[in-house]
DNA sequence: CTGAAAGCGCTTACAG
DNA sequence: CTGAAAGCGCTTACAG
């Protein structure tokens, strides 16, 4: 024991498994396997550490399991965005799949930025993960390299992998983009707007899917096409939807990259008396609460967030257990909801 | 050096300290002050340190930093939810006030759940935590023991502590509550509806201030007060405005206790050509973004979200690093949005 | 300004 | 089923 008269020296100060161990009268390493490997230890054994357990009120240092074990039980997960309800959502379904208690979640924020991705990467690899989720499928060359380099199991989240033996979550933005224009096709619209914000991977792969859709059709034009570097808000919306119909003033619908931006642009026609979908039909993206209440009720796609959140975090867990999963693509689709703005 | 000539039996496998001071030809003490403590290091020392890190790759092993520091560099959030924008709002504030590469940040969500707080603490204090944010001002008596027992430094969010000598940030969700109340008694409301859902500490005093207002006013009434546990959603929102205009004709408005349930019962009202202020009023809490913008304007309270994660965060850090606050309950306020639908 | 050495609190091949 | 002992990769009072 190496407490001197006056009490520790260092540590934290708290019961040890050392002093579990004495209180149960069993050795530190039997201890030790009654509590992480109940099944190799005596029913006796196990009641007496489990005993002591309670009764020094021990909390294992996950600091020196970590150390000793060279297994930190900690993910990574990186998004762009924590303002954003999408990625909050996917949070939410990560935090869902993990085994608390077994493994611990380290979140970070890259504000959709990769010099960030790369700062927070570097920070994160300090606690050794087993393992991380990332958003998207684009990366800087020096993250990419970092993770190359720690041979650490990573999932990306949102879009599928072109290789299906990286592990991907998600569904294809391409086809999404393109189903909803084909569905503004269908319906009978011609001149469709397309406005992108943020344009991040996911919107330019939206637009993609718009412009093959409009290609294939024979109505594409690159004048259609209405993008900005800004964040996604309501009130960009608004104002993106009133430059749509000033400067084509012959469309007759828009599609926005998100229904941040359609409900922008809906309020935008309620207060200016502008019909819709009669005189101009809206379109968004990720069916979001309000989208299927406002008036007039948003066409939009419906994306699976919270559940590629949970799958990713499965996914990740089973390869790090050493269970190869079913699948390393996974596709969790999309649904198009056809509502009242188109 | 512990490797045998097969390799390293044990640990990660990475470049250690020991490794970055035997290229830099200074001890391991030495490279480790050079990393942590510059200024105690000489300007040749310290270059030929950082030379060695970047040579080698060197990423500092943090269970090890932790293990022998007794310093763990984490700090924990606990929310109630990570659906709820409100809370995401407060983690994106807490992230942005972390040090990054400093502190690290273990995210908890509770699910507004006692037992689960309890669970996640449990969990959470094996990561020997520098210090804790926390959800609301109530808590389970475990927690409160487990707590207690840590003599870790403890931050309350949302609402303020009635003793200034806790550590709390946030406003007073009963005087939010009376505030918007009293500004619909002075508008003329007379029968004025409180609807609650979730029924989280922050709802019960909100319904406080509402109770206060309207008994001041002479004009109390228990049957106004609608009140499920079910959690806020738009969908409810709606439900209970139908409610409540079907079970009190004669109310003229209805102080819902968060904007996502208003923003529900202003769609309801639009759908069914209810008109909103002239037939009833409606007002709302926490001024999400769509509230200035939705057709009628939402009247609500902003609340400032974002700076309650920041400055707790920010709170914390300061007294984790031992620098007195200048108040440790720190009273962000709120605003009361007086909009189209009161 | 720099170093020798102990120690943080666990886990784990290896024996028995 | 149980144990002795080394080791994980850092930090830190104490000297000099």
């Amino acid at each position: 024991m190496s407490r001197s008269s006056t009490g520790k020296v260092r540590g934290t100060g708290r019961t040890t498994l050392e002093e579990v161990a004495a209180h149960a009268g069993v050795s530190t390493m039997t201890a030790s396997r009654a509590l992480s490997q109940p099944q190799l230890v005596s029913d006796a054994t196990r009641t007496k550490v489990e005993l002591a357990v309670v009764e020094l009120g021990y909390v294992p240092n996950r600091a020196a399991r970590a150390l000793a074990s060279a297994q930190s039980r900690v993910i990574v997960a990186l998004v762009p965005s924590l303002s954003n309800v999408v990625f909050t959502a996917v949070l939410d379904g990560i935090h869902d799949a993990i085994e608390h208690g077994q493994y611990q979640l380290l979140i970070g924020n890259t504000r959709y930025s990769d010099a960030e991705e790369e700062k927070l990467l570097r920070t994160y690899l300090q606690s050794n993960p087993d393992g991380i989720l990332l958003s998207g499928l684009t990366h800087s060359e020096q993250v990419e390299r970092m993770l190359a380099g720690s041979r650490m199991p990573v999932v990306s989240m949102m879009d599928l992998a072109d290789d299906p033996t990286e592990l991907s979550v998600g569904f294809s933005q391409h086809d999404a983009g393109h189903a909803i224009t084909r569905h503004l096709l269908d319906r009978g619209y011609r001149r469709i707007v397309f406005v992108g914000a943020q344009l991040d991977e996911r919107t330019l792969r939206r637009a993609d899917g718009y412009r093959q859709a409009m290609q294939a059709a024979g109505l594409a034009d690159p004048r259609l096409e209405i993008m900005v570097p800004a964040p996604s808000t309501i009130a960009l919306g608004a104002e993106l939807m009133r430059e749509a119909l000033e400067t084509l003033p012959d469309c007759d619908a828009v599609f926005f990259c998100n229904d941040d931006l359609a409900h922008g642009a809906i309020y935008y026609c309620q207060r200016h008396d502008i019909r819709v979908p009669q005189d101009v039909a809206i379109a968004g993206f990720n069916d979001l609460p309000a989208s299927a209440w406002m008036v007039p009720s948003l066409t939009t796609i419906d994306t699976p967030r919270y559940r590629i959140g949970y799958e990713a975090a499965s996914l990740l867990l089973d390869v790090i257990g050493g269970r190869e999963p079913r699948e390393r693509r996974i596709d969790l689709g999309f649904t198009l909801r056809e509502r009242e703005s188109t």
